[in-house]
DNA sequence: ATGAAAGCGCTAACAG
DNA sequence: CTGTTAGCGCTTTCAT
């Protein structure tokens, strides 16, 4: 057997240049002749030279791989939970989602993800160690709950990190984020125009200001509209959370007419429970979601719900993440994004 | 300021010992005087010290991180592919279960998952090269697909990888699978044992060993019952597919009385459909899932479903990655798991 | 435009 | 048990 991977030196010597040559044509630097770049080229296919990239990261500083962190709250951190967290986290479409848009920005440039959840103060020990050992150049963070004191912790060590959704305490870090009170304005105004004369809410968790946002624009609207102390429960995001807040609400007003869910999970939740209990969707009560995930287009009926262009949103972090490792933009920086309605069949 | 992130040079003069003392204390080296570890913690903790990983993965040939990759057969490579690809990889609540398991034996090890999706030739090549750089010890692979090329591709180029399930063709290449034709053959018994005498299958896409072998062992355990001829229809894996399925499958034989889905998806498609057109579960018609992942205690009626254990598969994966790593498993190895029947409303 | 040489921060013989 | 020393493979001045 030949010696291990080649290395600079090795196409080096095959080329019958210095190294610093092959480095220059490897990394693409003019200043080349193009004679010598060819027979560079030759000599990298024919010994099959692949940089070293640990070397490369050594001297340059720089890792081109970047931490992609969920991040919860919690204080345990047995594989149970871990697990469970984890079947949950990509369960829910947003996520794929989230993923889809950071890697569309990531690949082209040969960056990569490493995921990381942090769901305990281990967890984000990890995180930060991670980083401090230049294992990543910086961080994208999509918390779970408000309270996530990993934001925080990050700015504190001054390292580079971008979050999906503002914060609930203000932190300087750069962010993204879809504008949710004109997202709630948005499915208020649909269900108006709809004629609904009694409708109501199940609102996301109230710590999280995506839950607050979209509440308060939800109510902004309908009060403009002469319509005050509209019914809301709070479903947390989930299927089963949106079932019960929906049974919650039934049994105070069992006269709504329509009904917005923050987001899709929980849309398709009051869906399913209204149908158990007889009722037709929209017939009877129209149902608008948030998110326009791809449940929204799956459950029947179909929903109408207001778009959060995630995508773009993910990709848009990426790039803030690349410019403050870069050192191209040093300010935090919030990026807000407009909603869209979505029409589709239940509302 | 000071000067940038303190390297071991830097605690080694805090604490007045060599640089290999201070590398000895910082991997556990035995043979440190327990007084002078001591010191060398202390002047760790004073200097914030943080080791460079760049460096360590230099001189040990090893970054502690894998290659994740979700493998399809695809061969264009645009954003809104990948985007839409990556949504519905993490939409399957499958891989969340997958990157759980694989998180829980990684993490503990300080390893980490670089996240990668190939889609087209030109990301096998980026996975190829990820791999050839030194940019992770090996590779995880998921295949979504039957004739994906990139198994073969690993295996020829000698990296370390382990796959999810039994590639098509043999490879050279350890895998951990569930015995899938124990799994079909859990699922007729129950469905006969319920008194089914009309059933019928949705089986995942035929060119993959799973679904393959999940019809076999349906139909073996039926032919053992005196029943032949089992009608089946193929539904691709997703929901939408599943319902499809079962519309072709009612079409032509209206009577069936129980219905084996290749997967969960699948089976949540073909309640649906049943519903949509009247048809009670599991009255009228009994459905049996494959998988057990979050969807089957979701679906209305919860299903009855074939367990596969995915976490510790992944788990297990990610073990035999490991051992292939560090070189203390050379010959490629086949880890097959047994499923279980969990019962619950749908048949 | 090209080459020589000095490190990047760490580990691992090898002495002592 | 501890220190000295020689690299790991690459980039990057600095000469030429």
């Amino acid at each position: 057997m030949g010696r291990q991977t080649p290395t600079l030196e090795d196409v080096a010597r095959e080329a019958g240049v210095s190294r610093a040559t092959v480095s220059r044509v490897v990394n693409g630097v003019r200043n080349v002749d193009p004679a010598l770049r060819e027979i560079v080229h030759r000599a990298i296919e024919v010994t099959g030279y692949a940089p070293n990239r640990a070397a490369r990261s050594l001297v340059i500083r720089r890792t081109e791989t970047v931490a992609l962190v969920v991040s919860g709250v919690g204080d345990v951190a047995d594989d149970d939970t871990r697990d469970a967290f984890a079947a949950r986290v990509f369960t829910d479409p947003f996520f794929g989602r989230v993923v889809g848009g950071v890697v569309g920005f990531l690949r082209p440039r040969s960056m990569h993800p490493v995921l990381m959840f942090a769901e305990s103060a281990d967890d984000r020990r990890e995180v930060l160690t991670f980083l401090r050992q230049g294992r990543a150049d910086g961080a994208l963070v999509v918390s779970t709950h408000a309270d996530d004191p990993l934001p925080a912790l990050l700015a504190e060590a001054g390292l580079p990190a971008v979050l999906f959704a503002r914060p609930a305490r203000p932190v300087p870090l750069s962010h993204v984020d879809v504008d949710n009170r004109a997202g709630g304005r948005l499915a208020a105004r649909h269900l108006l125009a709809r004629g609904c004369c009694r409708p109501a809410t199940v609102t996301g968790p109230l710590d999280v200001s995506a839950g607050r946002e979209r509440l308060a624009g939800f109510r902004a609207a309908l009060t403009e509209a002469g319509l005050t102390d509209v019914p809301f429960v709070e479903g947390g995001f989930t299927l089963a959370g949106g079932a019960e807040a929906m049974d919650a609400l039934l049994a105070r007003h069992p006269d709504v007419d329509g009904v917005f869910a923050a987001n899709d999970l929980m849309a398709e939740g009051v869906c399913r429970l209204l149908q158990e209990r007889g009722g037709r969707v929209p017939d009877d009560v129209a149902v608008v979601g948030f998110d326009d995930s791809g449940v929204a287009a799956a459950c029947r009926p179909a929903l109408t719900s207001v778009r959060q262009p995630v995508e773009r949103m993910a990709q848009e972090m990426a790039r803030l993440l690349d410019e403050h490792i870069r050192g191209e933009r040093t300010e935090p920086t919030a990026v807000v994004f407009d909603p869209e309605l979505v029409t589709r069949d239940s509302a």
